[in-house]
DNA sequence: ACTAAATTACGACTTTGTTCGTAAAAACCA
DNA sequence: TGGTTTTTACGAACAAAGTCGTAATTTAGT
């Protein structure tokens, strides 16, 4: 049994702020977690109270960043955006933003100042090909 | 005759904000402009009051984002950050934050989901045989 | 030089995101 | 079942970013 956001009438872009963005980094990986499980996780790497944690997933529920079954005797909640979507949201706003909406421009700066293994480097060659035949 | 700025004590991290970002492009794209020239610039795509972008840009100098000339009779101000250097921040910021840490996946988001052209496609094709050959 | 226009300085208000205290409700267990 | 722990709800405090009104200063034109 899910809840479902009723405040339909407040959805707007909902962009997942630096925060979300944590939180949603864990339900991805885990799939679904409790609120325990995601501040565990959060704990790791900051160090905010429990009720903090809460209140931001709460929050997300509203803007429909997430979903929850409150059927069981805690809530369990899941990512209601893909992992993917996400990271395209971001790249094309970054893209557009600062890279003058050339996505190649993004990319060489990417490769030029991070180390990238040989296997990724073919990776990326392999999709290089791949979107070279198709024009 | 340039100001410094005094107040190198709350010199911090200093990542531009959304708004400091757009200012910057213009300041990269025009080399140096007064307030006057960036609000007409950014007054295309939003509205906002001539003394937002003032004070947006004092802050951005007490922050040390950018330097000024007050030897006119209009302040000029210049980028005191290079576009490649905030590309490279956010750019790792994000990678780090949403692809794993793996520049592949993001490159390979980015040129998956937009549109490339031909000739940017060999640009990227060159720098990959650049970094193919130095490993 | 005097008025009008533009520029700068400054403070306050608004919004959004983050944080937590506290209390109510639910789950646990001895 | 009674008491303890855990979870949830909620409101308020706080901080950062963005916005603008207004006043002071400077520049420009006649």
């Amino acid at each position: 049994m899910y809840e479902t956001n009723r405040n339909m009438t407040t959805n707007k872009i909902n962009r997942p702020t630096e925060s979300e963005l944590e939180i949603l980094q864990v339900l991805w990986t885990q799939g679904e977690a409790t609120v325990r499980v995601v501040h565990e996780e959060l704990s790791k790497t900051k160090d905010s109270g429990y009720t903090t944690t809460l209140k931001l997933m709460q929050i997300m529920f509203e803007k429909g960043l997430v979903t929850r079954d409150d059927s069981h005797k805690t809530h369990i909640y899941q990512p209601a955006v893909s992992r993917s979507s996400t990271r395209s949201q971001f790249l094309n706003r970054m893209i557009d933003g600062l890279f003058a909406g050339s996505s190649a421009e993004l990319v060489m700066q990417a490769l030029g100042n991070h180390k990238t293994t040989t296997d990724e480097l073919s990776k990326i060659q392999a999709l290089l090909d791949e979107l070279k035949n198709q024009q």
